[in-house]
DNA sequence: TTAGAATTTGTTTTT
DNA sequence: CAAATTCTAA
């Protein structure tokens, strides 16, 4: 019955991770405690995790009765089908039920329980966007917007509170630590927020904070926390570095004894301190717990060859704090990693372009292959080169195929049928009208706002001047939906018919965004209502977004390009990392404390522990500024990252493309430059 | 009051 | 260089 012969795949310090707790035949009951594993980049964490939940189901543990949390859906996905391939189980549907992301284990833990802690189970959720949006509308309010001197922005007042709340912090202290800039505002702050969740309960609407702020909230009752922690057996976390206190809390209510809970994670990949994730967590787990919690630490790495890793640990080991381990590896390799320097971002991206169709003449396909970088528009010049030699690609990270308006603009039509009381949606949805403004917008919410059945005033109310038609189709258009008259994915079908006109007046480029839409709406014929497929699309987003705009075909080859934070997890056979300059590896803005400099050496460590086989750390050694006609030629000098001093340079190859030696003709001509635009200038002048 | 033009500003990473 | 804000005409 315990398929122990799998096991055999796992090398000790795997094994001791995946048996912890686990003695005989059964899982003990209650008996086993705490665990924390510290696993290093590529030392098999995924499939640690995905026997150590096997074995509970292979022990008599009910699947539906594991709690499994993780980064994203994919990663949640994955672990699921690994769990299956490993175990031999043909569970059904309902196996590993509980399975996702903090927030959307939140979200739907709150719809279960929504009477009992006084919240309309009907709820809806903003992302960042809609939130900030809202947090503008209490800002006018309020009257902040025509200050004297100027009030932080809406996406400043949103962080600054999202931070609060996340690191449990108080408002004084989150200004003085990271937004010194701010804290003259302190009391007008103050009172923003506290209008800001007046707004959010009046309306029924949750932002993503508040997913975890009312399961914490909801935790801190007694009867209420007992009944949700008994749900689960074991509670796993993955990617612990990258939890904030208030996750750690809602975990520690969870299973304040510790039994049943397994945390694994790295604290040298803690790379998301910007959303108040804290290494603390990690660190400070074992002692949460009498006795503490048991610590397995896995330093073996399965992934990068012996020069890569040996460049990795060199990056990392200078870090001013250092807890854990150097990983090992026995996999040798000749080929250093190359520390490329090219003339400009140009030349980077013909060095990518050109190494990325060797690779694949070698016999390395594009998917294996992925170009990181730290910010998502560093990938622009590259973008438009390989376009140009038809090298397909998909991007992650950045701007998303939900933040365009049309996408937004359909959503929020959905979202308003489905909570009324949503301004944000009905404030969106109104201007879309010809002639409604704010000002008229606003007049029709405040009518519909405290009617039992805020659609059906909707007839009751005077039409908004001079929008003639819009009006009578608009309040067609809303009861048809939120009188469940059409259903699910018809639904869809129905708002985007409605929509079809607006964005026809609204946008030029029509016709590409209603091909979005109607890709769209294969997503939502996937999910099982609306209500599912809204929560689905704002807590996991469909996050690639392609030169062909949408969902990439899955059979196709194409390279990966990625945010560095998008690519955790992740590995492939070939990694370019570009601009590892100062500037923007550090990022400029993220060199004020230690702190900052700290998770940005970490974030380069992420970057290279992705590859296998072969690795290239590009640096462009001047950057045309910006602000200037295309013809400028104003730039900046950069220099390598400070985080590969020369004392790290014997474990890196060290070369310079265009290789002058091989290719003296293209250098020469490169170099032979006139200046048109000037000559041309001259003739009038 | 709206819509669109002109001007100013600040600017990562993501659930 | 894109987004937020102010200005101007209808």
């Amino acid at each position: 019955m315990v398929p122990t012969d799998s096991l055999e795949t796992l090398n000790p310090g795997q094994r001791l991770a995946v048996e912890h707790g686990l003695y005989g035949g059964h899982a003990v009951e209650g008996g086993c405690g705490p665990l924390l594993i510290i696993a290093g980049a590529g030392s098999g964490k995924t499939n640690t995790l995905a026997h150590r939940v096997a074995q509970l189901i292979a022990h008599g543990v009910d699947p539906r009765r594991i709690l499994l949390m993780t980064f994203s859906r994919r990663a949640a996905s994955e672990m699921t089908r690994r769990v299956a391939r490993i175990g031999l189980h043909s569970f059904g549907a309902d196996a590993l039920a509980w399975a996702g992301t903090f927030h959307a284990i939140g979200a739907r833990l709150l719809r279960d329980h929504a009477e009992q802690i006084g919240l309309a189970p009907d709820f809806t959720i903003h992302d960042r966007e809609d939130s900030a949006d809202l947090m503008n509308l209490v800002r006018h309010e309020l009257g902040y917007s025509r200050t004297t001197n100027r009030f932080p922005t809406k996406g400043t007042c949103l962080a600054i509170y999202s931070r609060a709340v996340n690191a449990e912090m108080p408002l004084e202290e989150v200004l003085h630590a990271h937004f010194p800039w701010c804290g003259g505002w302190h009391d007008e702050l103050r009172a923003l927020f506290g209008a800001y969740v007046q707004a959010k309960q009046a309306q029924g609407v949750l932002d993503y904070d508040d997913l975890l702020l009312y399961w914490a909230q909801v935790m801190a009752d007694p009867v209420l926390a007992a009944d949700i922690g008994n749900r689960f057996d074991h509670v796993l976390v993955d990617e612990y570095q990258d939890t904030n206190r208030l996750q750690a809390s809602i975990l520690l209510a969870m299973k304040p004894r510790g039994a049943g809970l397994t945390v694994v994670g790295d604290d040298a990949q803690s790379i998301y301190a910007f959303r108040a994730a804290t290494v603390r967590n990690i660190l400070d787990f074992p002692h949460q717990f009498s006795p503490p919690a048991a610590i397995v630490t896995l330093d073996r790495n399965y992934r990068s060859t012996r020069p890569i890793l040996a460049a990795a640990n060199g990056v990392i080991e200078l870090a001013s704090e250092r807890y854990a381990k150097t990983l090992w590896t026995d996999r040798p390799s000749a080929e250093r990693p190359a520390l490329v320097a090219v003339r400009d971002e140009a030349d980077q991206a013909r060095y990518i372009a050109t190494r990325v169709l060797e690779q694949r003449e070698v016999g390395i396909p594009l998917r294996q292959q992925a170009v990181l970088f730290r910010t998502s528009h560093h990938s622009g010049p590259l973008e438009i080169e390989l376009t140009q030699r038809r090298i397909p690609f998909v991007k992650f990270g950045g701007l998303k195929f939900l933040d365009t308006a049309h996408v937004k603009d359909l959503l929020a039509v959905l979202r308003f049928a489905e909570n009324p009381r949503d301004r944000v949606a009905g404030f969106r949805i109104l201007q879309l009208l010809p002639a409604v403004g704010p000002a008229a917008a606003q007049r029709v919410l405040d009518q519909m706002t405290g009617a039992p059945d805020p659609v059906a005033a909707m007839a009751a109310i005077a039409p908004p001047p001079r929008s003639g038609e819009a009006w009578p189709d608009l309040v067609q258009a809303l009861q048809l939906l939120r009188w469940g008259a059409t259903g699910w994915p018809a639904d869809f079908a129905c708002a985007r018919l409605w929509y079809a006109p607006h964005l026809e007046r609204i946008h030029e480029d029509a016709a590409q965004r209603h091909a979005d839409l109607l890709q769209l709406e294969q997503i939502a014929s996937g999910s099982a209502s609306r209500r599912q497929f809204l929560t689905d699309l704002t807590l996991d987003p469909p996050d690639a977004v392609s030169d062909e705009a949408g969902v990439p075909l899955l059979d196709d080859d194409y390279l990966v390009l990625s945010t560095i934070h998008s690519a955790k997890g992740q590995e492939w056979n070939t990694v370019f990392v570009l601009n590892v300059v100062d500037g923007c590896m550090p990022s400029d803005l993220g060199t004020g404390t230690t702190a900052d400099l700290e998770e940005e050496r970490r974030l380069l460590y992420v970057a290279m522990t992705r590859a296998r086989q072969s690795l290239h750390l590009v640096t462009p050694q001047r950057f045309f500024t910006h602000g200037q006609n295309r013809q400028g030629d104003r730039h900046v000098y950069a220099t390598r990252t400070r985080f590969i001093p020369a004392a790290l340079l014997p474990l890196f190859e060290a070369t310079t493309w265009p290789d002058a030696a091989a290719e003296p003709a293209a250098v020469a001509a490169r170099q032979h430059r006139v200046d048109v635009a000037a000559a041309m200038r001259s003739m009038w002048s």
